[in-house]
DNA sequence: GCCCTATTTCCTGGTT
DNA sequence: AAACCAGGAAATAGGG
């Protein structure tokens, strides 16, 4: 991008900021102006690994919160940040939240500031809908903000996974979990791995090319840990050959003393039942800014909602249970045990498409604004 | 330890 | 052919 207009803009920005009342922002004295424009920053600059800001009420975001910020959609819409100047991007949260669309604007100009507009409001949406809503609510939020952070950065990672290997094998390392194999660089709680933001088919065929393929009963049986005779497989093993098969059912877990560097030391003994699958896919669903075409209501008053990334969200859920061999296939069975509990109804001849039942609750808007 | 619920895993067969 | 759907069977985890 281009910047011929710059000056304009920032002597526009200040002039009608001047009138606003929103001066002190900025330089209030045009004397100031080419110093502080000689603060020009590059995209160099940003550094978007913190993000710490996602977790914060935009209210309370520090300067340093707000240049996170920033700087985030700098990079997501390719802008020159050389044409932005340090001075307007020194504000704290409490002034940017007063400012208008118009102002923030004419301060961020007709590129950035959309986007940093539609943005602020999603991040004040978010928080606001947060501090109403219960703790599953805001793990399964939390949740969704680490794997689309991971969608966003993939290099990080991956770098965590050791992205030598190119798709890593997810697969194996669940089973090796539950046998007792362990990644030592693996951390408690570290969010899965995707190597790119992909459509459901990208997804599914690097699954397949890489190892954590749920389609292909060879694969299913490889990469099982090869401690336990139950779950052993010769690595060689195609159609015929003397693998084992695996037992049917969920593998054990790991023992406490053999699982002690997973669990969470905050963790209750008697952990409350955790959030159900509806649940959590209806937590996506009532989360529009942060579901990012993951999933979408069909008809939001009717309750039909359908799945965009069926493999990404199946990641998620497993993330959420601890279990990174989660799949579609293995999720969509679990929604189709809710027939007949009437959590779910039927959606014939609709792929993906799944439709709330009478006995799920808290996705229907006269219930949202009631909880509120 | 038993029972129950809620999945998870695998599977076969059918449909899109 | 691949992805998805349907549903049976068997298994686990966690709570009561």
């Amino acid at each position: 991008m281009s910047s011929p207009c710059l000056s304009s803009i920032l002597t526009h920005a200040n002039l009608t900021m001047y009138h606003t009342g929103i001066a002190d922002v900025v330089p209030q004295q045009p004397s100031l102006l080419p110093s502080i424009n000689s603060m020009q920053i590059s995209n160099s600059t940003f550094n978007s690994a913190g993000q710490w800001y996602r977790h914060i009420n935009p209210d309370c975001w520090t300067a340093n919160n707000v240049l996170e910020w920033i700087s985030d959609h700098v990079e997501s819409t390719k802008f020159d940040a050389n044409t932005l100047s340090l001075a307007y991007c020194a504000m704290d949260g409490p002034t940017l939240c007063q400012m208008n669309r118009e102002e923030i604007i004419t301060v961020f100009g007709p590129q950035l500031g959309p986007h940093l507009y539609q943005s602020l409001e999603e991040h004040k949406t978010k928080n606001e809908l947060q501090n109403m809503l219960g703790p599953e609510l805001r793990e399964t939020c939390q949740l969704l903000d680490n794997f689309l952070d991971n969608l966003t950065y993939p290099l990080l990672s991956s770098i965590r996974f050791g992205q030598a290997e190119g798709v890593v094998n997810k697969k194996e390392f669940a089973y090796r979990d539950d046998n007792h194999f362990t990644c030592p660089s693996m951390e408690p709680e570290t969010p899965l791995a995707v190597t790119e933001y992909l459509s459901d088919s990208e997804y599914s065929s690097s699954s397949n090319s890489g190892m954590f393929d749920s389609s292909s009963p060879d694969s299913q049986e490889s990469g099982v840990g090869e401690s336990d005779p139950e779950y052993s497989y010769s690595p060689v093993s195609k159609k015929g050959d003397t693998c084992l098969k695996r037992p049917r059912g969920r593998p054990p877990k790991i023992s406490r003393e053999h699982s002690s560097i997973y669990d969470n030391p905050r963790k209750n003994k008697h952990a409350p039942r955790g959030t159900h699958l509806w649940e959590f896919i209806r937590d996506i669903l009532i989360h529009p800014e942060r579901n990012q075409g993951l999933m979408k209501w069909e008809d939001r008053r009717e309750g039909v909602f359908k799945f965009l990334k069926s493999e990404a969200v199946a990641q998620m859920w497993g993330q959420k249970k601890k279990n990174s061999s989660m799949t579609y296939e293995k999720l969509s069975r679990a929604m189709r045990y809710y027939y007949k509990r009437e959590i779910l109804e039927r959606v014939d001849g609709r792929r993906l498409v799944y439709k709330f039942g009478k006995n799920s609750s808290g996705w229907k808007m006269e219930e949202i604004v009631v909880s509120t």
